[in-house]
RNA sequence: UCCCCAGUAGCUCAGUUGGUCAGAGCAUCCGACUGUUAAUCGGAGGGUCGUAGGUUCAAGUCCUACCUGGGGAGCCA
């Protein structure tokens, strides 16, 4: 007996077949019954005619509940009136797994709380699923624009020394070495590993220990920061711009049946080409100030500034040249204007705001050890690093990629939680 | 850390100036139904109103503290 998935069944019409799922939706008109079951690839109709079966499978199906696992074998056949085109004609039922009468997620609304809670039950949703695979299809489409540009992937370490930002880190005991901090970015590492093979690009999990409750913000996420050797701060913006756009044509191409799924405009979608518009700091500052904001030169620019930005255009727009003070100590100082560094926001449209962090980075190495004694930061945790300006100094520019605000925006999700299979956020560690 | 909001049945919520305010829908269970699409129809069970104090003749409702969440700010991706 063949056991084809869901998705494949049109290729199956006609032939018995046996599909594995889970039961979604049980219906009963007393003679003739219906169950539909999930199996990850999509949803198929069981239909049972009672005075065609053994009685045995009849009185299965009066035992079937939201969420039975099951073994149904009938023949395939085209209906229109089915859901994905195709239903089973059954002839026998195996019930794998009962599932008592109190599963907690019903076809209806819930309040996230709840839903939180039963993340794990929640995952079986269609569109948690719809949105799993758009991840999904971004985390293939990341590894194929980096591999066909030539760059090597390098895995940098989770656990550090102290070294990175400023934000907060989580700590653990590390055997005699003392404190060991869970890496907010592997930048400095992928600094190393430019100076070693010219192009790369890191792609792991990231911590952050802020206590931050907002859309927009995890205690872990995921981010892809590539570094190229010989890059200013132009090429690294124009890196951006294709990577970004690259990715939102990619899961136009091939997941288009997931964004409807989740009722997303691709039409806002479809207009995300290079080049973005770039937008230095001082301008934007008398921009915003044009508007009504009270931003002053030397702020950093708030939600509220980022979005009042962004909505004139139809595509993602840089910020680029903030002030020295609001940015890391990294950061290449602009020979053009030595208050403000060369670097680049990346802000998406639709008020999803920054979805990447780009610079040069400083070359030079009496300069960088200047900044990281400005920024009061311990100079013996940065050694290595400043060795790398020490033993044939390069220029050479990166970027951050949050892939669940950039998944977030893409689907059109009010909430990056929903974009990782188990988010971590400041009060949640379970499930 | 700061500001705002919420907590009533398994779930989503209603509950008016304090006075039949212990309610609805869904889910569950029982029954009916041969093409259902979150099926429909009839019936039943289900509650320490987040916790602890306080005000009052009377508190789901007002006050205080705490707990648990949510939204936002800051910070960032």
């Amino acid at each position: 007996m063949s056991t084809p998935r869901i998705a494949e069944l049109q290729s199956h019409a006609g032939q018995t077949v046996t599909v594995r799922g889970w039961v979604t939706h049980v219906r009963s008109s007393g003679k003739i019954a219906f169950a539909v079951i999930r199996d990850g690839t999509g949803v198929a109709q069981a239909v049972f005619v009672k005075s065609q079966l053994d009685p045995a499978v009849w009185e299965a199906f009066g035992r079937l509940t939201l969420e039975t696992s099951v073994a149904v074998t009938g023949q395939v056949r085209a209906e229109p009136r089915a859901p994905g085109g195709f239903e089973l004609g059954v002839t026998a039922l195996e019930i794998v797994g009962p599932s008592p009468s109190d599963y907690p997620i019903q076809p209806k609304e819930h309040g996230i709380d709840f839903l939180l809670d039963h993340r794990h039950l929640w995952l079986r949703s269609p569109r948690q699923r719809a949105i799993a695979a758009v991840r999904h299809e971004l985390e293939q489409a990341v590894q194929d624009f980096f591999y066909e540009r030539g760059f090597l992937r390098v895995d940098t370490p989770i656990l550090t020394a102290a070294i990175g930002e400023r934000s907060g880190l989580f700590s653990t005991e590390y055997f005699e070495e003392g404190t060991a901090y869970l890496a907010q970015t592997g930048q400095l590492y992928g600094e190393a590993a430019a100076a070693a093979y010219g192009k790369i690009y890191t792609f792991g999990p990231t911590f952050r220990a802020e206590k931050s409750k907002t859309r927009r913000h995890l205690t872990e996420f995921w981010m892809i920061e590539p570094e190229v050797a010989w890059n200013d701060s132009n090429d690294n913006m124009r890196l951006q711009e294709d990577f970004v756009s690259f990715l939102v044509a990619r899961v136009l191409e091939r997941r288009r049946a997931e964004l409807q799924e989740l009722e997303r405009d691709v039409a806002r979608l479809e207009t995300v080409k290079p080049p973005f518009p770039r937008i230095n700091y001082t301008d934007a500052v008398a921009v915003l100030q044009k508007k009504g904001s009270a931003v002053k030169w030397g702020d950093d620019l708030g939600a509220d500034d980022e979005a009042l930005l962004v909505e004139d255009y139809d595509r993602p727009v840089f910020v680029m040249n903030y002030p020295k003070e609001a940015k890391a100590f990294y950061m290449k100082e602009n020979p053009d204007d030595p208050r403000t560094v060369l670097c680049d926001d990346c802000l998406a449209p639709e008020g999803y705001g920054e979805i990447i962090g780009g610079s040069q980075r400083e070359d030079d190495y009496d300069k960088l050890v200047q900044r990281i004694r400005d920024e009061g930061l311990p100079m013996d945790a940065y050694g290595w690093y400043l060795e790398l300006r020490k033993y044939g100094t390069f220029t050479h520019a990166g970027f951050g990629l949050g892939l669940e605000r950039t998944v977030a925006w893409i689907c059109g999700l009010q909430h990056i939680r929903e974009v990782i299979a188990f988010p971590r956020m400041m009060y949640r560690l379970k499930p």
